[in-house]
DNA sequence: ACAGCTTTGTGAAACTGTGCACAAGCGTCG
DNA sequence: CGACGCTTGTGCACAGTTTCACAAAGCTGT
């Protein structure tokens, strides 16, 4: 988050920020903001702030962002489609460097600029571009044997959009990024103010505390 | 999580499940699943588990998915169609129930079965079908003027795949996914899995008593 | 050189989340 | 019907995270 928000800032020219401004911009408490960048080093000057740049830089270091990891995705369906063809990954610096499938239909058709190929090559591919990335867009029946191959090929970090958790040995690092599960966390919410119009109908307490900000 | 495990189990043909069974389906640990389950009240039997029929619609009451809640996605570019195509939405509860863009290109056309209609139309679309929940899936420029406009329409919950913090009025849920943030954690993790490696070279030579690079 | 203002870096306190361990409750079997 | 084995529900302790509060340090102006 503080990568995103320093990039932004250094684009629109701003070079140097304190922990309070940049705490205000993330939404987060300005003492987290400097017990969180303590760790990368003290790299802020007392009276001043942060140099912008300076920091970005640290912290892309930091993440291991200094140079692009190519990511190669399993499942050229819908959702394989749109993460492949989507601008953003190779924009952020991890450029998909292949797309496999099981479907004959799909094999040879160009996503995103790349040839999709047989899952039986996923090893070919990850080791043409030393790739340690892989993101599974299967159906969730699809996740575990993409995994499985993900892993037999050398990947040692896998994200993960099938709906179902996959076991993966011990060492590989997956993330996994369920939709339907960001949904319902704000169908919950819905819910709870379904709930409190409710209570607060039956108590017929007056006045509303909407406050307008959306700058 | 539990909510898909259990109505995994449940198609399996599970109709009791141990916490103990359900912590290891879902990786965590068994105290943890009896503490969270017990928020929603005491619906298991001692000596015997959960009744996974049951608790599915417990857990499903809790969150408000006892009925469907249309959803209006805002940007039809390469996400939106994706995230509008992709039939995930509809098949867990939250059909798609408009798309709006500001492209005249695009309005008119076709996207999972919905016509693409303007942003300026959105507060029609969304009193139409009573839609509460508001997807963006724009460039980040665009977010929050399209917070902005879900916001004004009546929607009050959000959820932002662009990658840019949006402000919103007190009271409104926001949501946010942000691939690249995805990615990066996995590259931290493989930063970090090659520093070792580093060090485990360096091992071989002594008096090496320095940390690494890890702080 | 020093006072006054600003902002960092961090010890300690407050808070939140997780895991252990065990009493209590349920079902079964003899 | 009572003993036994199994599993829940939860008090308590431990661990991790967030916030507070303030000394330390840099900058500016005199």
């Amino acid at each position: 988050m503080y990568l995103k928000l320093l990039s932004d800032q250094f684009e629109l020219g701003i070079t140097n920020i304190s922990s309070e401004e940049l705490a205000e911009l993330g939404g987060v408490n300005a003492a987290k903001v400097r017990k969180d960048l303590s760790y990368l080093g003290s790299y802020g000057t007392r009276g001043v702030g942060y140099d912008v740049e300076f920091l970005v830089f640290q912290i892309k270091r930091e993440l291991g962002l200094t140079h692009e990891w190519h990511v190669v995705v399993v499942g050229a369906g819908h959702l394989g489609n749109a993460l492949a063809g989507y601008g953003g990954f190779g924009e952020r610096g991890f450029p998909v460097g292949g797309v496999v499938d099981v479907d004959p239909a799909k094999i040879g058709t160009v996503v995103g600029g790349v040839r999709v190929r047989h899952l039986d090559e996923l090893a070919a591919v990850v080791h043409s571009r030393e790739i340690s990335i892989g993101v599974i867009a299967t159906p969730a029946v699809a996740a575990q044997h993409a995994a499985d191959s993900l892993v037999s090929a050398g990947i040692t970090s896998i994200l993960n959009f099938a709906p179902t958790i996959i076991n993966t040995p011990h060492g590989i690092s997956v993330r996994k990024v369920d939709l339907a599960v960001e949904l319902q966390i704000l169908s919950y919410h819905e819910q709870r103010r379904a709930n409190v119009r409710e209570a607060t109908k039956l108590k017929a307490v007056p006045g509303n505390g909407r406050r307008g900000a959306s700058a």
